[in-house]
DNA sequence: TCTCAAAAATTGGTTAGATCAATTTGTAAA
DNA sequence: TTTACAAATTGATCTAACCAATTTTTGAGA
């Protein structure tokens, strides 16, 4: 491997004019190679690449070459550069479109917090018995599922889809959907939500009864306020979580994140 | 344009600390400022970009992270980089997101009048002085632009979407724009809207203006109001248009009615 | 005046070396 | 054993060059 790339980089120029066939570019050469690596299993998905100062002197080239060829392997999804620690090989492979924004748990809440509470509130207007069956249904199913179980994932899911359908408005459907594959699609977001969901199910089953209650009176404002309260605690204990995974000077940052978002959904 | 984007570059690890919301990276930052200079309409499909060394000036940042972003663009397909000639704007550009579901305008609107008025709430709280002047501009450009020009839609749609920009919220920047592609992508919605904008558009830059109040006054819940207002306001001018189209057909259909019936009277 | 090849300017590609910031790891104190 | 701080690691960015491919300009010759 590393002998091939040594003679492509010598023999750049050359290659390029006399066979027409490798890379132009020094960076999709390394790109190609370090696919190749991958393929090779010699770093099965997961694993750390080693660092762009190895990379380079086994390649032969320059950091900014290493680094280039990381990059455009990373806008792709096949790798994962994290500052300070390291570059690692994607599992995904193909969950993740590129359709979807990179953006994180907080963001993914808050905006939560802003439209299905409106929801809600619609849903209750026009909402039929047999949509708070359905409802119902899910809230007894996720009393009963084990913590952190797929059928609990799913009823709560169905929860807030149903309560989405029940507006009758066929783009609130659709945006609920984005918001949920934003929830399970990104990484990161996956990751935290997985993360507070562990000790959060608990307040969940009760959060859902109390906007259960609101539905079932027809009450649009007590659904809102009931939605609303759903995602704020949320918020808050994805801000608890952030900040017991960053023991260090993190604490700054998200004391001024709770400020932010305590004081953006503070008024009703 | 030029401006937002050194702003992004002098109080960059600011943004990051404070908010966690802004890319980390700074060719991250760069590559998404690329995209938006390309979504102005500035360099439109096969267009060439100015050199890597303009960029770096213009953005005040070293050539390095200019490659760096246009890399990861060339890897998503969206720039083409030609050695020695330059760089251009790929013409792909569609297939940009999600498929969007088939719904009608007024689910369309009812949509955006659930979430916008909550997206310019909470830009109520932390909309910039910077972000204000952008906006003002918008509505100057609507005001003196002719009616259903393309520089006035894009002057509607700017309003909108700098407010959400406004939230610091990357998720409700892409729903903004998600919602906007409905607007513009889906036949139906496409037809009925432009028919309702011919004579709404009066309305249209008072009632931004309205928000823009609200939102230089720092009072969110006047933003919200406001906004509203603008929705309410479109969807009933939508169902007044629709009632009228629906005369309209009915009244062609008699025609061709009669006039298919004295045709084949005549015949007979 | 027109043509076309050589020179000059432009533009992306690559290197080297240095500094910064985030993260991880190692270590010593409590 | 746990905690807190120091050190090492790693990616991010900058500067200042120089190389190579391409485009533009120039000027001599037909």
């Amino acid at each position: 491997m590393v002998l091939y790339c040594l003679r492509a980089q010598e023999t750049h120029t050359q290659d390029t004019k006399e066979t027409g066939m490798t890379e132009k570019r020094l960076y999709h050469t390394i790109a190609h190679a370090i696919l190749e690596m991958i393929a090779s299993g010699k770093y099965p998905p997961g694993a750390r690449l080693p660092g762009e100062r190895d990379l380079a002197e086994q390649f032969g080239v320059s950091r900014v070459v290493i680094r280039e060829a990381e990059i455009s392997l990373e806008a792709i999804g096949r790798l994962e550069i994290k500052v300070g620690s390291g570059v690692y090989v994607r599992e995904t492979e193909a969950a993740t479109g590129p359709e979807l924004p990179s953006i994180s748990p907080f963001e993914l809440t808050q905006t939560r917090l802003m439209f299905e509470p409106e929801c809600a509130a619609l849903a209750a207007k026009i909402i039929t018995d047999e949509q708070i069956e359905e409802l119902q249904a899910t809230i007894d199913l996720m009393g009963s599922a084990p913590v952190d179980s797929p059928e609990g994932e799913q009823a709560d899911m169905d929860f807030h889809l149903l309560i989405a359908k029940a507006t009758g408005n066929e783009a609130n459907v659709f945006f609920l959907q984005t918001l949920w594959r934003m929830r399970t699609e990104i990484e990161t977001v996956k990751q935290v939500y997985s993360a507070v969901c562990h000790e959060d199910s608990s307040h969940r089953v009760n959060e859902h009864s109390e906007i259960m209650a609101a539905l079932r009176n027809r009450n649009p404002e007590a659904a809102r306020e009931a939605m609303r309260e759903h995602f704020s605690r949320l918020q808050k204990a994805l801000l608890d979580a952030s900040e017991q995974q960053a023991i260090e000077n993190a604490k700054r940052k998200s004391d001024a994140d709770r400020q932010r978002y305590l004081q953006s959904s503070s008024v009703a």
